[in-house]
RNA sequence: GGUCCGGUAGUUCAGCUGGUUAGAACGCCGGCCUGUCACGCCGGAGGCCGCGGGUUCGAGUCCCGUCCGGACCGCCA
């Protein structure tokens, strides 16, 4: 903490090194102890607790017995060593025998219990947002998230990383997310729309010659939220000339593990990689909770030879859960959950080498092999694999309250499928409509496009997609090949990226980068479940600002502007 | 857009199959207290039971609607 003319010392500060020293505080009262023969006040700044002291013949303990929670205070006097220390402080060694004290401010009676522990709900707090963030575990948050844009703007600048920022008011463009969307007053009728990410703009750096660059950026999503979703949030934003996937994996890679061992001091492991064919066979997932090493094993050929009734035609799917027993009640509502998919799932128990399993009439369980107690389960349908092996493996670990085989799992996923088939059946880009098709695949991108693989990767820590990044097209040839198998014509595909068409056609080099959500990482790294914990100020599920009580109605001049504007047609 | 959970004192919650005056803890206010740190002890104040309608002799409780918060599905290239 800086000393300034209030203060000469940060409260959580001072240690037994510092009695004796005349010291001066300031910050806010968090309680006020009055024993009778002497009183004790706690004092709170960004730097931690103080206790103050005075006993019952000081002309202070009046005063300081006045006070109330939150005020804000100013108080001088001699650090000592404390007659009974509490070991739970870091200043709990000593206290400030009070000499001098002012009130600069008096506050209300907060709401809720300004500490870590608070018997605030959520939505209080979001009313009264400066006070929640006035917590001491908030203000670690804070600074963890101040923190980690310091560690990741050195990394990245000393990688040769240029920052450079883009515009917030741009342009809508098809696909993807619904725009937030913004009337341009100088040109009624037509509207900027807020950036989803600046993926446009970054590909355009690079061919300006930025060769490296990165942003920490806000971005925009008009979609509805949910724990980890919130339709404002930042990400750290990369692009990079002259590199192979490869070479961007190990940048990115090294970007990672020095942000675990800056900000947590921790030493990742072996960050997998795992093409995305494969986390589908054995996790049904793109983005699979590593942290448990429960996977799926396909045993189609083996179920075929059993005399299985409901096996035969469909593709069978084993997972073995070493040393739990499931209760009928567990084992009916996974059937359940399975059925609801139109899969069948069969279970077998061993428990004290007795088997227990509703197939016994078709095999005998002792061929399985199985040389422990556990649950096995088989699940079989014709459409497997699919994400139903994820839904059960995730759900299986939620109900079995299974414990996870480390605490930090990161994986690459690798090779995701170019393309994918919306509900009505159309081909529509995987990940967007810029990333470069796996070169080995390239002839079969207009015969059998949803066979073509892309260069796309994405970086999961503990089942969350955290970065997600490709190698783009970079000359204008494959970009419209690309747009024309999504089925759009060259006319079409002018009209909607032409600047990007004719960027590509100025010398565009070999370039390629990713994004990563920093709120979500950043929810990991402290332990959070909820993006509302490591975002200052955020929104609620319905995406209300309680605190500003944002959206409002706007005046009926604004209102009356933008329904001319509206109303003006659009040439 | 859909499903589910919740809304009762400043706060967190309890309140049974509808039944007299709606409770507890913390907080707040007052008093006492020689080492507290979730201080302790004694006393006190504090309620539009989210809002609107309905059923009923009678509704915090049952029904319908609505608003707010949360979780999940859809959605999130």
């Amino acid at each position: 903490m800086q000393p300034t003319s209030y203060r000469t010392h940060g409260c959580g500060t001072l240690r037994s090194s510092d009695v004796g020293t005349i010291v001066r505080v300031a910050g806010w009262v968090r309680r006020v102890r009055d024993l009778g023969k002497f009183v004790f006040v706690d004092v709170r700044d960004r730097s931690g607790i103080l206790q103050l002291y005075a006993p019952a013949d000081s002309p202070w303990y009046q005063p300081l017995c006045a006070l109330g929670r939150e005020w804000v205070i100013q108080a001088e006097g001699r650090l000592r060593q404390r007659e009974s220390p509490n070991p739970n402080l870091p200043t709990g060694e000593v206290e400030l025998e009070v000499t001098a004290l002012r009130v600069l401010n008096t506050a209300a009676t907060p709401p809720f219990l300004v500490e870590d522990e608070t018997d605030g709900q959520e939505e209080l707090r979001l009313r009264y947002r400066y006070l929640d963030l006035r917590r001491p575990i908030m203000q670690r948050r804070l600074q963890q998230r101040a923190r980690l844009m310091d560690i990741l703007r050195r990394y990245l600048t000393a990688q040769g990383f240029l920052e450079v920022e883009t515009p917030m008011l741009i342009r809508s463009t098809p696909e993807g997310a619904r725009d937030f969307v913004v009337p341009a007053r100088l040109r009624p009728g037509t509207f900027y729309a807020l950036p989803q990410s600046p993926q446009l703009l970054k590909q355009l750096l690079m061919v300006a010659g930025c060769d490296r660059y990165f942003q920490i950026v806000r971005c925009f999503r008009d979609e509805d939220y949910r724990g980890d979703r919130q339709a404002e949030f930042t990400q750290l934003d990369c692009e990079l000339s002259f590199v192979t996937r490869e070479e961007i994996l190990e940048i990115f890679e090294g970007l990672v593990r020095h942000v675990y061992a800056e900000l947590l001091g921790i030493e990742v492991g072996e960050i997998k990689r795992l093409t995305y064919a494969e986390a589908m066979q054995r996790y049904g997932s793109d983005k699979p909770d590593l942290r448990y090493d429960l996977a799926w094993e396909e045993v189609t050929a083996w179920a075929h030879r059993q005399a299985v009734p409901f096996w035969q035609n469909k593709r069978v799917f084993w997972l073995w859960v070493a040393g739990v027993k499931a209760s009928r009640n567990l084992q009916a509502r996974w059937k359940a959950l399975a059925e609801a998919a139109g899969l069948s799932l069969a279970f077998i128990q061993r428990a004290e080498g007795t088997y227990t399993t509703t197939l016994s009439k078709y095999f005998a369980p002792e061929t399985l092999g199985l040389s422990e107690d556990g649950l096995g389960l088989w699940l079989a349908g014709e459409k497997l694999p699919g994400p139903e092996l994820g839904l059960l493996r995730s759900t299986l670990i939620h109900d079995l309250n299974l414990p996870p085989q480390r605490p930090w799992a990161l994986a690459w996923i690798l090779d995701f499928p170019l393309f994918e088939l919306t509900p009505e059946g159309r081909l529509t880009a995987a990940h967007h409509p810029f990333v470069q098709p796996h070169p080995e695949d390239l002839d079969r991108l207009e015969q059998e496009p949803l066979s073509v693989r892309s260069l796309a990767y994405d970086l999961v820590i503990n089942g969350y997609e955290i970065m997600s990044g490709s190698l783009r097209c970079h000359t204008p040839q494959l970009q419209l090949r690309v747009f024309r198998a999504l089925g759009l014509s060259e006319a079409e595909a002018y009209q909607q990226f032409g600047f990007l068409l004719e960027a590509l056609g100025y010398g565009a080099p070999p370039h390629g980068g990713c994004a990563f959500g920093l709120d979500r990482w950043l929810m990991l790294l402290t332990g959070g479940t909820s993006l509302r914990d490591v975002i200052p100020f955020p929104k609620t599920a319905s995406g209300a600002d309680l605190m500003l009580q944002a959206p409002a109605p706007l005046s009926p001049e604004q209102k009356a502007e933008i329904l001319r504007w509206l109303t003006v047609e659009n040439t």
